[in-house]
RNA sequence: UGGGGUGUAGCGCAGUUUGGUAGCGCACGUGGUUUGGGACCAUGGGGUCGCAAGUUCGAGUCUUGUCACCCCAACCA
């Protein structure tokens, strides 16, 4: 037997403190959650990556539904003069959009647009189904797939073809209209806390980094383990500008003929990336029980004994009773391999069932949070013990997660101490004049970026870290993905 | 689009300098012994060496062309 080999096992992987984005490429592959699909760019998403996206999909439908959205679908398919009608909208999305020019031989008097998102068509749509008042508001949601022909790409975190949801909203108000912006914004917070299990930064973004056509721009930015922001959700106030584009317009209550107050909002596949990057570990993948396509694997231990199937059977039953997702392996592979393979994938909870345990009336768990160490639980009620096992481990991961966020932002008052924060792979926290030539600086020197402006705008300085003029806002810089 | 690198079995690689039967580790099949932190023994299967021309008695190896992918900058959910 290789002993040496056996624990050098993780090595497969690489270090994540050395080489971050390796490691990343690295876990995602040999965790079986995707394959590099045949285009550039593209991923295959695996059964075991896929059930991550479920439960996202589950827990977001569910909040969607209790603030009032219904979902609904609109054509992959865009009229390439759809995307023309805005113009901010068009310059930001023509680089990067794959146009079908041909049918067959034929080809087509007009160029469609594969959707890199729906915005267009859905207002389209929208001038149509709105006439009055009494139409408003019309508060929509899409899950669909939309593609982004990026020069660069990485699985999850930016991909040609990407999963994701899109709220489309249309108000008679601004206010109205502001206000579901942010309350979605308070939504994604919400969900990665409580689900995800990961602490994210709301607030608006700058003008520069503002989605092509809105007004104003809110995201929630995660720390990823290396200390870079992840932009893993966004929520547009679009005013007017699509309104006035695609002529959407209703009959008020005072007979006036008005614009519609518009928003868009959405998450990706981009969280799952996000997820392994915040809870990652040297031993591979840690998912929060809340996602996690399996919360508990049962391994029989030295199952060719009498006894040992039935009772894994047993508890395999007890725990699906008690609403956890269990999985049983019973394949035939040594102990060993196995409890390093569901570490490495990042399943919540181990347990062992063994003759050992059977006589003594009880489980060996294993924890992933805290690799390593293991405690025996009562046989009896154990769907309840898991259970309450399992919310405590959601919430231990939470409260890691935001620690290290905590601990790592800084506030800066200067470039240098900005570069430095940075440096220290820190979010910075600087007042800033609004001037886009600071940003264009810290870019250029420190190749990091505005992240957002949070809604906590109590100043810590007078003037602008970078220029040292009148300070307007306070804001996060940091290198993002 | 600029700079660097790599293409050999499912994965990771050696072999190329000096041309001479296609190799190694892991994975995979079968039989047996094992099973509480990546087991062992035996025995098998799997390759047009990225592609195309050329030189040669003979090319994974030399020449020319070509394609693909990866990393670093620029672009981005």
């Amino acid at each position: 037997m290789d002993k040496n080999n056996a624990k050098n096992f993780v090595k497969e992987i690489a270090d994540i403190d050395n080489d971050f984005p390796q490691w990343y490429t690295d876990v995602v592959r040999k965790t079986e959650l995707v394959d590099y699909g045949p285009v550039k760019g593209t991923m295959v998403i695996r059964p075991y990556g896929y059930g991550i996206w479920e439960n996202i999909q589950k827990e977001l439908d569910t909040r969607f539904k209790d603030t009032g959205h219904v979902n609904a679908y609109f054509p992959l398919f865009i009229p390439y003069s759809y995307l023309l009608k805005e113009a901010e909208h068009v310059e930001g999305f023509a680089p990067e959009v794959a146009l079908v020019t041909h049918v067959g031989d034929e080809e087509l008097a007009e160029k469609l647009v594969v959707r890199p998102t729906s915005e267009t068509i859905i207002c389209d749509m929208y001038s149509k189904w709105i006439q009055s008042w009494r139409d408003l508001p019309i508060l929509v949601n899409q899950w669909a797939n939309v593609v982004r022909w990026e020069k660069t790409t990485r699985p999850f975190l930016r991909t040609t073809e990407f999963l994701w949801q899109e709220g489309h909203t249309a108000h008679a108000t601004e206010k109205e209209a502001q206000d579901e912006t942010i309350k979605m914004l308070n939504v994604y917070e919400e969900f990665c806390r409580n689900i995800l299990a990961m602490p994210v930064l709301t607030g608006r973004k700058s003008e520069k980094e503002k989605f092509a056509g809105a007004v104003a721009t809110y995201s929630i930015e995660a720390m990823m383990r290396d200390g870079k922001s992840l932009q893993a959700g966004t929520s547009h106030y679009l005013g007017e500008n699509f309104a006035k584009a695609f002529d959407i317009k209703y009959l008020d209550k005072d007979g006036v003929l008005k614009y519609v107050h518009q928003t868009s909002w959405g998450v990706t596949t981009r969280l799952i990336g996000a997820i392994i990057m915040v809870h990652g570990d040297e031993r591979g993948l840690a998912l929060p029980p809340k996602v996690a396509p399996i919360q508990a694997v049962v391994l029989p231990i030295a199952s060719f004994k009498p006894g040992v199937n039935k009772a894994c059977e047993k508890l395999v039953k007890a725990l699906k009773k008690a609403g956890i997702r269990v999985y049983l392996d019973d394949r035939d592979q040594s102990p060993g391999w196995k409890f390093n393979e569901w570490e490495m994938k990042g399943v919540p909870v181990r347990i062992e069932c063994g003759p050992r345990d059977i006589e003594a009336g009880v489980v060996t768990v294993a924890r992933r949070d805290q690799a390593g160490q293991k405690f025996t639980l009562p046989i009896d009620k154990i769907g309840k013990s898991i259970k309450e096992l399992l919310n405590n481990i959601q919430s231990d991961m939470y409260t890691k997660a935001k620690d290290t966020l905590n601990s790592r932002i800084k506030e800066v008052y200067s470039t240098a101490e900005l570069g430095v924060a940075l440096d220290e792979q820190c979010f910075a926290l600087a007042m800033w004049c609004g001037d886009e030539k600071c940003e264009l600086e810290v870019k250029t020197k420190f190749s990091a970026t505005t992240r957002n402006m949070p809604f906590d705008q109590k100043p810590i300085a007078k003037t602008c870290a970078i220029c040292g003029g009148k300070a307007k806002y306070k804001i996060y810089f940091a290198r993002a993905y």
